[in-house]
DNA sequence: TTTAATAGTGCATTATAATGCACTATTATC
DNA sequence: GATAATAGTGCATTATAATGCACTATTAAA
């Protein structure tokens, strides 16, 4: 199973501002192993540990229904 | 912690389309008790679960840059 | 208010997410 | 190409998510 939709952006997001993994695991208070294996696309992060990160990058988890045909 | 915007768009969609949790859960590939739990707001979902649960409802999990000032 | 359907909970087990530590790999700077 | 900074991996441990089963609670229909 596969969250390159989830990784992207919290990559995208860390490198547009500028900051490391580890500075974001401090502000995110995610272990700095865990946001490794995330964004490496390996593990199945849960809902607390996406919500750190977003929080830390002025970000939110939601839920969009999805459109049948993308504009 | 709370997933609240999760959870009731989870919920809202559900029923809004007139299934039960029982016929979610077995759509969806996700456990019954685990679907209980997270609709009570019980529970910490993972990505994968909650990938599960919106692909049945035709939902995606997204992270959004929150506005500075809701419109 | 009985009955049936649906939703929520307690408990136990199994699978795995989160984590730290030490290491390697990659990238950028000199 | 040495050095330094950042990113990724292997391994072990601990915490907890996912799950089933059996039960209770709530809601809707008769």
């Amino acid at each position: 199973m596969h969250f390159n939709n989830l990784i992207n952006s919290i990559k995208e997001r860390r490198e547009m501002l500028k900051v490391t993994q580890e500075t974001l695991a401090e502000l995110s208070g995610v272990g700095l192993r865990t946001l490794k294996q995330f964004e490496s696309g390996k593990g199945n992060p849960t809902a607390e540990t996406l919500n750190k990160l977003g929080d830390a990058l002025g970000m939110e988890l939601t839920f969009q229904v999805k459109k049948t045909k993308p504009e």
